[in-house]
DNA sequence: CGGCATCCTGAACGATACTG
DNA sequence: CAGTATCGTTCAGGATGCCG
């Protein structure tokens, strides 16, 4: 497989580039509420438990900077920002779809122990 | 979404459980090179870029512990190892596949450097 | 050949406080 | 409301050396 340069990072094959797109912790969940609907940033931090307003803010600057997501600004008092997925937000989600499901078929098998409501 | 818990640590979502499990920098190169066939030990490292030995040795034995593969050893001199994927492995195979498509359209789109042969 | 043990670094991530 | 700034911690991963 290939290496391959980025923003001045390598990267050794397709998978990693991916990963590194829409991998982490918090990209796929941030991406995933944005399926089908815009959302705030208050809105965003109120619907993903746990994530902390420091990483709320940098993924979303990343996920803008590669073009997964638009940022509108409404200059009202008090502010209001839009967050939306774009076309390569919207393909995304295709591939997020067949992870999701795939952990939660692993999920079930694991046994897994549920814990707390709050999708 | 809901909280899991699996071995002791809390999962926020199915996303998450499965980056876990299949994630990371290395566990997918690894799954994906055994598709089709067993390996041992010294192919992998050497089919594999850049990866150090002491990553190898770690994400084998996590991917024999989670069950996505199995570790044959013949009590031979020298010692010889072979692994190979199991049903659960193969099963991560399909989804590998979907996400390193998905790394490789992300690669076109970005235009991406090519920098060096081989996969 | 196929590993394990140890030490170490850097980036990711978190907590807290402050601001346009 | 929607962030930035600063500081502290954790941990994946790398480097090196040794062993059955």
């Amino acid at each position: 497989m290939p290496d391959f340069i980025y923003n001045g990072k390598i990267y050794y094959n397709p998978v990693e580039f991916a990963m590194d797109q829409i991998g982490g912790t918090w990209k796929m969940p941030i991406l995933w509420r944005l399926k089908g609907r815009k959302m705030r940033y208050s809105e965003l931090q109120k619907d993903i438990p746990h994530i902390t307003q420091k990483m709320l803010s940098t993924q979303l600057k990343e996920l803008e900077k590669n073009g997964f997501i638009t940022k509108k600004v409404f200059p009202t008092v008090p502010p209001k920002t839009e967050y939306a997925l774009t076309a390569k937000g919207k393909r995304a989600i295709a591939v997020i779809t067949v992870i999701r499901e795939y952990g939660l078929e692993l999920m079930k098998e694991s046994g897994t122990t549920h814990r707390s409501a709050g999708e």
